[in-house]
Order: C-alpha cells, then structure tokens, then sequence
DNA sequence: GTTATAATTCGTAACGTTACGAATATAATA
DNA sequence: TATTATATTCGTAACGTTACGAATTATAAC
C-alpha cells in the first residue's frame, strides 16, 4: 500500500489537483508555503509516483527498452553504458533484457517490453532471424520508434548503428600486410551476419590491395564456443605452409585462437601474429596484449538515442544510418614475418 | 496508438469485459467461437495488454527490480542470468539497472523501480553506503521485500546471499600453505566491505593454521582500477625476501598483478603463485590460467529469486541467509616453492 | 465600498484494465 | 407452455494520475 496523492492531499487538507500539480509540475503559481507543506508530506509519507498510472492517459512514458543478446559478452556492457548515461541526461529511463540469442526469447522480450509501453526500443536483432519477421513489421507499421544497432532486419528500414566494418578489417588485414605476412587465416563468426560479410570484404580487399588473392581454405567459419576444441585450427599450422598470421573478426575469437596456439607451443607473434576487432578487456590482459581494431563502444549508446529520441520527436522522418569509426591498436600480438 | 480492450470489443462486437476475460483468464467458460474470434482479433490488431493499467488495480505487477553495479564487471551477467532464467519460470520479469557504483545512482534507481511497484528488488549494495540509509529504511518500513546480495545493509535486516567468503579464502591460501610458501601477498579490495573483511580472516585463519603469522605489510588494499600503476606491487617484490605466493581478493585483481609481474619479468608460477577469488573469463584466458576460488553465480541468481518470491508471499516470515559453496578450481598459476 | 485583477486552489473527466455481480439467451425438464 | 438450469455475455466501479477550465480567495485600483 504505497502511498498516493489522496493520501497526501488528506494529509495536508488540499485537493488532490492542487498537489499533484505542485508534485510533477514545478512550474506553477502555488503558494510557496503550500509547496513546501507538500514536498514534505510527500516526503514523510514516502511517496513514489505511481508510473502506470502516470503513463496511462499521457502517451509518454520515458521509457526506453534495450534488447541485447547477452550481458556476459564484455562487448555490450559499454554500449549500455553509453545508453544509459545519454538517455539519462535527457530524462529517459532504460528497461534493459536479454535475449540469450534465442528468436523466442527475443519475441517475448520484445512483447514484454510493449507492454510497459517503452516509447522506444534499442534492438541488437538476432542476424537474419526468420521467425520474428511479422513482429518488427508490426513495429515499423504501428509507428514504434526503433533503432537497430550491429545488425539490420531483413528488408525492414529502421535507424541504424554500426561500425565500420569494412574499413576496420581493411585496416587490420592492412597492417598485417605491411609486416610481409601473405597467409593469413581469417577467424570468421559462425553464423552469417552483416558484419561478418562486411568485415570480410575489409579482408579480402586488403588482400586484393596487395595482389596477395584469396585462399578459401583461409577462411575458418565457427560456430566456436568458448571452450570449442581447437583441433582443426591446429592441423592449419602444422601443414608445410602454414599461415603466419591471423585476422579474427571478434577479440573472444582472437583470444580462443591465441589460447590454443599457446598451449600448443606457439610463440606469439614471433610464431603467429594475431589482430583482432573489439578491444575488449580480454585481449587487453592477454601476457601478449592484443592488437586489435577499436571502436568507441560508448558512443555507439550515445548514438543510438539520440536516433531514437529524433525518431520519437518525429516518427516520419527518413531513417538514418550511423557507423561508428574504428581504429587499429597496436600492441604485441603483431610483428613482422621472419 | 497502440490498440485497447476497446477496439477489439469494437471489433468483433463484443463487451469490453468479455473480450478482457477471454485474454486475459483463459479458464473461462466463453464460447469456443467467440474465443476463437477474439484471440484472432488481437492478433490482427496488434494488442499487447497495457501493463500500466493492468497493475493499477491489483497490487501485483509481476515485475521485479534488479539492481547491480556494474555489468562490465563480468561477475554480475552470470548472476543475473541465473535470476533471469527463474524468475521466468515463476512468471516474472525483471528490470535491470546499474548503480556504477554511485551512491546517489542508487538512490535514483531504485525510486524509478518503486515508482514502476516492482514486487521485489535485488539489490548489490554499494558496502558500507552511509548516504542512502533512509531509503533502505523506508523500503523496510513499507513491507517492500528485498534481496540484499554480496553485502548487507547495516543495522537493516534483509534477506541475504552472499558467497562463503571465509572458507574460500581459507581454502585458497591454505593451498598456498601447503605448497610451501611462507610469505603471500594479500592483495585486498580497496574499500571496507563485508567480504572484505571475511576474505581476510580467512587468509589470517588460513596462516595461523600452519603457525605463520600474519604481516602487515603483506596485506595491499586498492583502489585499484584496471589500469592502475604497479609500482608499489613490483617494488614489493624487489626486496630481499620478497612474497612468493599472491592472494587476490577477485580475478580482476589477480590479473592485474599477474599482468605487471610478467611484464617486468616474473614467471609465473615459477617466481610467483598467483591464487584468485571468483574464476570470471578474465582469469581463465591468461596464457598461465588461474587457479581461483569458484561460486556458482547461476545458482547465486536463483536463490536471490527464490529467496525473493518467498518474501512476496510472506511479508512478515523471517529473514534468511544463504551462503554459496566455494570450491578451488586448480589451474597453472599455483606451484611449490623452490 | 465596489470593482477589477491577480493569486491560488479545486472538481471533473479520462486513460485501459479487471473484478464482481447482474443480465440475457439457450437448452432441459416438468 | 411454464419453469428451472446452464451457458454466455454484459455493465459498472475502481485503481492513481493529469489536463483543463472553473471556482474561490486575496490584493489592488478606483
């Protein structure tokens, strides 16, 4: 039973109109005295606002729903953070799920956060997700602001933020290049995705650049686990002419291959250079600290809102699409070929 | 616009009232026909029930606050995974919030939670938090239930879980013990906490065993953040009879030291055992992987949920503790002294 | 002492939902 | 056919808040 403003209208013999004007709207033409006699009463008689009935005949509710895949991934945290921070300032609150990569988890998130009446929705969609088509379409029909961030939906014109992928693998596979390296594994994501054909590309272009050409077998598709063995990457190294470098398109994918490579006997770089995408704090506590592709995770959050809250101030205009820049790290993980 | 109860009855020509029973209780004894109609009716129409008005009249929202730190820290996602994953099952979401650690965060969160009526909070306490006392007061005096976790609330009783603090350090150094080595470094948190104070006594315990006595000097609080200079950890280590053994209060902590004590050329655990509190992803990537003191964080989460629905249908029962088992995963950072 | 004007405060309706008991239609029985 | 039982459906009030315009009171001007 958490008090209302009845309560403390009773309480200081005013009408309920009166306090609930001096409680929200600070504006107003009170009485100084009677403002004062308010606050305190609210205070004592610890009120809280009651939001759902605060959201019930306005539209806005000030909420904004976050969907991520899922928080154990120390690339999202940052990203939030960014979210968070920026929709704070400008009076936004944040109901943040996850969907553990599940379509069906993603749906009833999606639905859950409907219901609370979100006035907007920061979605980082499954890639390629099938099942959950008709919801964004109802999304995108009912005029619900949404910005999707990582991937696009299928056909779907929402706000978008990514990176710039493309031009980060370019400039990772680049730099490994420059140090003479010419077989040069590319550690891909599992499952297909913009990003991954995007980055890629980089790969391939920067590959192209220097006339080195393209070796399917190369190209090394997860899916990885964590603690996925690493048999078949080992067997690409004891072959006559095995790659000298590598070019992970995650860090957590960087660092699973540096890992196994490690045990092995593999010295790193001396043995095998690795670049990876993301700087994450994994790669950064390696004993070889990572080489890596950065991008500013915190602005990619900022950016975000401030798509979305453009959005929500007018519905109607044409979608915007935001990349966020990288930029290579140079730490230990890298050296020339001998 | 997003449609109501209203525009479906429109619809199909049907009371508000029906259409509400028909989706919202399905026991209901309403013609399968109509049913049918209904159902198809708020699937075309896009009707997500809005939750604000839902919970206007009845107390329950089904909505419960979560309320942690940091989530770049990579202890928290495991837990709130396991508070996620059942408080599903029990028909509850879970709103998601940060502190940062931040005292007047704290307080701001947790009025927006109250002000959606959570059923429930889980809160991480920020240790030994002076500031927002009342508050906690207030959520004690209005019968709000909470689950406190990692620390409590001084002089306000909550329910509690925690990890065994004291039996893992003392597991984790008399493992140290037993290898041998006479002189082990505490490297503590850097503020007061509960488990603080625990982990330390069980590293007291731990030498007072095998008759070492504890010094002073060996015992380095932080602050540390992650890059943090070691001058003082490395100089420690320069003097005659230097630590041969380090207890880290957190993995975060062990691999910091692990790293500087690499990079100015330590081997470890040749020149140094390095021993880490809470096995995250961090400790189990080093080249050398760390020997930790594990906590099922999954079934922390769960047992802060089921501590918590508890509470929910007993306001008044009393308050209760659970403690995580710990267990010493070896790994390679640990050996016998030379 | 009247007005006119400004300063405060109030009352009502509406938001979308559900609980509750009342109302109607339909079928079964006498 | 009248009566009762059963199966369906409906109407109203209430939850806590805010917007809006109306009402009251105090102050100033004449």
């Amino acid at each position: 039973m958490p008090s209302t403003l009845k309560d403390i209208a009773k309480h200081v013999k005013l009408s309920v109109s009166t306090v609930s004007n001096i409680l929200s709207s600070s504006d107003s033409r009170y009485n100084k005295a009677t403002q004062k006699r308010v606050l305190q009463a609210a205070e004592e008689l610890d009120y809280h606002p009651n939001k759902a009935a605060r959201s019930m005949q306005g539209l806005r509710t000030k909420v904004i729903g976050v969907l991520v895949p899922d928080l154990a991934n120390s690339y999202f945290p940052d990203i939030i953070h960014g979210i968070e921070h920026e929709a704070d300032k400008e009076g936004y609150q944040v109901l943040l799920c996850q969907t553990y990569y599940n379509e069906s988890d993603e749906a009833r998130k999606i639905s859950l956060l409907r219901q609370h009446r979100v006035d907007g929705f920061i979605l980082f969609p499954i890639p390629f997700s099938h099942h959950n088509k008709k919801i964004f379409e109802k999304l995108k029909k009912g005029k619900i602001p949404v910005v999707c961030v990582d991937s696009k939906i299928d056909h779907i014109k929402f706000d978008f933020v990514g990176t710039e992928d493309y031009k980060g693998a370019k400039l990772a596979v680049s730099r490994l290049v420059e140090l003479k390296h010419k077989r040069i594994l590319c550690l891909s994501f599992g499952d297909e995705s913009e990003i991954r054909s995007e980055r890629l590309r980089g790969y391939t272009d920067a590959l192209k650049k220097k006339k080195l050409k393209l070796d399917e077998n190369l190209v090394l598709p997860g899916p990885w686990e964590a603690d996925a063995p690493a048999d078949f990457l080992l067997s690409l190294f004891k072959k006559k002419k095995p790659p000298t470098a590598i070019f992970a398109m995650s860090d957590l994918l960087a660092v699973w291959a540096y890992t196994h490579l490690r045990a092995a006997g593999y010295k790193i770089p001396k043995d095998v250079s690795i670049i990876g995408f993301g700087d994450l704090h994994e790669g950064r506590c390696l004993d070889t600290p990572l080489t890596t592709v950065a991008q500013d995770r915190e602005e990619m959050g900022r950016k975000a809102i401030s798509l979305l809250l453009a959005r929500i101030k007018k519905p109607n205009s044409r979608c915007k699409e935001a990349l966020i820049e990288t930029k290579l790290i140079n730490r230990k993980s890298c050296c020339g070929v001998h």
